[in-house]
DNA sequence: AGCCAGGCCTCAA
DNA sequence: TTGAGGCATGGC
């Protein structure tokens, strides 16, 4: 008897979850994936049309997987919708991760305005090669300890976010409990935070489906459907008409088609 | 070599 | 409230 967690290939596809830029901390070599988030350490592999996780806290990875969620009724709604069939073919094993919120915080600062392969070395370095910073430990960092992460200009983003946290824990949970107008609010008021960083800390880290990152992959998207681009919150609204509740699914699946 | 990357901040007007 | 300009770093 061990605690690994089997799903069927069908229904959750590592390859296109974990490297879908939802998510940074992962390596893989030879069809062998690492995941850590927090101090938790997952290992994926297919095995026939299996997939195999190992772990040590398998309710804290089903939920990360969110394996409790019906993909299948979510991409027949989406599926008649403009662009989605191509999307959900491209990858209809895909899953949104249920991010830990603090973590998804600092990770998409990191992310902004960067490329995911240089997101991933700087939260590399950030973690040490080991579990992910608490906000206490984060919070008593000094800004040299941001600039030796080669993070750019996000160093006094970063410096400055760990600081507001820390002089107030509750933020972060408080945050669950606000409608999504409320919750953006709350976060752009962060440094580092705007209103594109704010909507996939709202996806991926508090798992809100009624937003619509917007970003430069996206754009192309939305000339792909209106013929142009116009301005990024005009975009975002117009968009999340389209999709609806399941927004934050179109999103990831629109994305991941588009950049490949 | 120059452009681009899961954009944000500051500062005008 | 909106729009331009600046911005560290490194892959391609």
């Amino acid at each position: 008897m061990n605690n690994d967690i089997i799903v069927d290939s069908a229904i959750l596809n590592i390859k296109d979850t974990l490297e879908n830029g939802q998510f940074f901390r992962y390596s893989q070599l030879g069809g062998v994936y690492t995941v850590r988030t927090l101090d938790k350490v997952a290992i994926l592999y297919e095995r026939g049309d299996k997939v195999i996780i190992e772990n040590e806290d398998k309710a804290y990875f089903h939920n990360f997987f969110d394996l409790d969620t019906d993909y299948a009724a979510i991409k027949q709604s989406l599926y008649t919708l403009p662009l989605m069939k191509d999307a959900i073919d491209h990858a209809p094993a895909l899953r949104i991760l249920r991010q830990d919120a603090f973590e998804t915080v600092i990770n998409f600062i990191i992310s902004a305005n960067n490329h995911i392969q240089r997101i991933k070395a700087i939260i590399e370095r950030l973690c040490a090669g080991g579990a992910f910073p608490t906000l206490t430990a984060l919070a008593a960092r000094p800004i040299e300890f941001y600039r030796s992460l080669g993070a750019g200009y996000r160093d006094n983003y970063l410096y400055n976010t760990a600081q507001i946290l820390g002089n107030n824990h509750a933020i972060i949970n408080s945050i669950r409990d606000m409608d999504t107008p409320a919750a953006i609010k709350a976060l752009t008021a962060l440094s580092g935070v705007g209103p594109k960083v704010a909507d996939c800390i709202l996806l991926f880290g508090y798992y809100r489906m009624d937003t619509f990152p917007v970003d430069t992959w996206i754009k192309k998207v939305y000339k792909d459907i209106y013929g142009d681009v116009s301005n990024t919150s005009v975009m975002r609204s117009k968009l999340i008409s389209t999709y609806g509740d399941l927004s934050g699914y179109a999103q990831q699946y629109l994305f991941y088609n588009k950049r490949g």
